[in-house]
DNA sequence: AATGAATGAGTGTTCATTCAT
DNA sequence: CATGAATGAACACTCATTCAT
């Protein structure tokens, strides 16, 4: 039924729709720009321009440049945190009968997770270079370091529950959990170096040219490492 | 023998050690500054200030930014040449027995090279912001780029060799080598992470209990992995 | 009649008004400072001072110091081509009876293209100092030295002219441009010299007592030179 | 007859010849840098370099860049004020016939005195860009001064000199001899910048091939505009 | 809400000048 | 006397951020 109610609400509506298409248009165009001058060389301006808005826009949606980076990396974690939720689901409802299952799909969250937005997945390392100290609100700063914390936790609990269950060898579970982070991690970024050597401008087909094998023989080497049930 | 002319020669040997040894306060000072800040946000004043020099002195013996960033670098990839070197030349020699062996020292080349100089090696990544097309001269633009070649180029062959040798199983040696230093550069940046986070500064002492254990792991695991001879 | 569209068209003339105000601002004040110091030892902090903005904001105006300076010079050939061209249509139009009108025109040309803007007329002759190689995007660069070429293109083509009708001497038109040229430039670089001798800060009226006279001198001798119709 | 005392006057003599040899060999490396570069670009650096010498050695000889610069200036002012004495003396002397005798004569004045030192004399313009504020000793700086002010005093009497003989129009001799230099160093500039723009370098050879004749042109007119015999 | 314009605080780099030897 | 090394003071140019509209 139409009334002046639902007119005023469907009105607020559709703002509320552009507004958080607008913030998704400048978050987009943040990560393409991120990623390729990385956080410090990457300006304000330039962001601006790839969003075809002008600067001061930028700040109505982000307070600061750390701001709109932070932005763009927790949905990165939050996605990393939602795959191993997935798996840990899994493992509780016993739907795991092999270890090399559980480690293909371990690979598999880590790289949904850089498939939907490979950008965001490596500006996750430039964390380091990020004024680690300013303000930024800590709301955003007090997220960050708590969806970091807490998707490394599942992970944790995603080998630990595979241990228990007797599908991969026991191992350190904190000590096995940055080791996958960190050979994915250091794999992907390694990839994207020497793709660039070749061509600039990370065309993504050239890099998964070399990537997918890459990660596919470190799911083998860990298979072989971690299951339980002999070679494979 | 005391004379005019060995005089002449002492001060001029002098002079060349205090120079090299300025040299080597400035390198120190910026793998400090370039490893805490990143390249982009090192400035050359902060530099200068570590060093406790003036900023003009140190242009006295770098070029540029980028000449003094890579002179930083160079000698790490180096070390890692070196290295490579000596597992070639055992190899060759016949003196591996068993691949758990061959992986051990695998790893620990690339431990020995990473606690050389672990800022140095860590900035290795910073590459990639760097001023990639600046000129520098030519020389160390092309030196690095060939010595990360080469670096590589020997580690495949040491995998080579292992496999001709029966040490580790038949693997993809572009696709393994790139593993094996995705693996130690990510697990190390990781870690170097979750240590600063605890206690910003990067002691060393909160460092190392992190990492030594997780490579230990990872060592274990590829040997499991990679070897030929079966389960440990 | 007033309305909306109107306003925003009123809106957005003051802008341009505005803007092109302070761009005015800016080259008057870059004039003074270039003319005082010279190219090299004018500073953009000198100018945005004298200019009584920000550094920053001149840039939004001017890409480069190299750009600021060229704009500056621009006008002034376009105004002695301006000059000529009247000149040029004057004789092709047959309107010179006598060379020595052609003479005093000539000067009057030349006088009042440097009268336009004095200090963007002396300036023409920093022209050596400046950066010359330095890119400032190929038009500006292109533009003056084709409009220096065009001028003086222009000024031989009015000597032609008067030497087919008969005004004045038949000589050398690359030559006597100049000449013509030079003595301009030289007298007036001289005369400035010597009034600042006197007492600093170019007033004009101290230029000017010293200048007109001498200007007129050389008209004379020119006029008795080049003339055809012998001794005034 | 060999004594101690000639001894060391010998020695002290040869220390002086050396030294003056040595500030020759700053004053002509600094004249082409000086020349190649303008005031400002040029630097200590370089002229130490072109010098073949230390950079603090320069200091030693002379006390900043501006008593440099002015050291490089002032021969130039006496060769013309000598130059300007010869002719005065020949119409003292009564020895002068004709005007055209005398024209000829005062450019050959200027041309052996450009021809002297082309550098030198072209160096002379840059003097509004030096520090026109700054110390330097109060000795060079009046010495220049008073310098400028005599060799322009000494061509206004040999002009003076002209007219009283009959030789040439009577003219107001501080306007003339303002109108001749600026004519002269006007056209050396203007054929510079020429020659410059052909092919940088400033190889004599073009640069005479186009100044030559254009003085030659020049000295014509004003023998035409100043002399009283008529028409030649 | 959006933007053109403005700016304070740096950046890397250079240079005339001065020590210490 | 000559010099290698050092430095204070600039300089052109940039950028995140904020007004005024």
């Amino acid at each position: 039924m139409y009334t002046r109610q639902n007119h005023r609400q469907a009105i607020q509506d559709r703002k509320h729709r552009e507004r958080e298409h607008r913030r998704q248009t400048i978050l987009a165009a943040a990560k393409r720009v991120f990623f390729s001058k990385g956080y410090a060389k990457a300006t304000m301006d330039e962001i601006a321009m790839a969003a075809e808005i002008s600067k001061p826009t930028i700040y109505q949606y982000f307070k600061t440049k750390d701001d709109l980076y932070f932005s763009l990396v927790l949905p990165v974690l939050d996605e990393l945190d939602r795959q191993w939720a997935e798996l840990e689901a899994g493992l509780e409802a016993g739907r795991y009968r092999s270890g090399a299952r559980l480690v293909r799909d371990l690979f598999k969250a880590y790289y949904h997770c850089y498939e939907t937005s490979p950008e965001g997945f490596m500006i996750l390392e430039l964390l380091q270079q990020t004024n680690q100290v300013r303000e930024l609100g800590v709301r955003t700063r007090a997220a960050l370091s708590e969806r970091g914390r807490s998707s490394f936790a599942r992970g944790r609990h995603v080998l630990e529950l595979g241990i228990e269950q007797g599908l991969i060898r026991p191992v350190d579970v904190h000590q096995a959990a940055d080791i996958l982070w960190g050979l994915f991690v250091g794999v992907v970024q390694l990839e994207i170096i020497k793709s660039q050597q070749k061509r600039p401008g990370l065309k993504g087909d050239a890099l998964d040219r070399l990537l997918k094998p890459t990660l596919k023989l470190a799911e083998a080497l860990f298979t072989e490492a971690l299951c339980v049930e002999g070679r494979v």
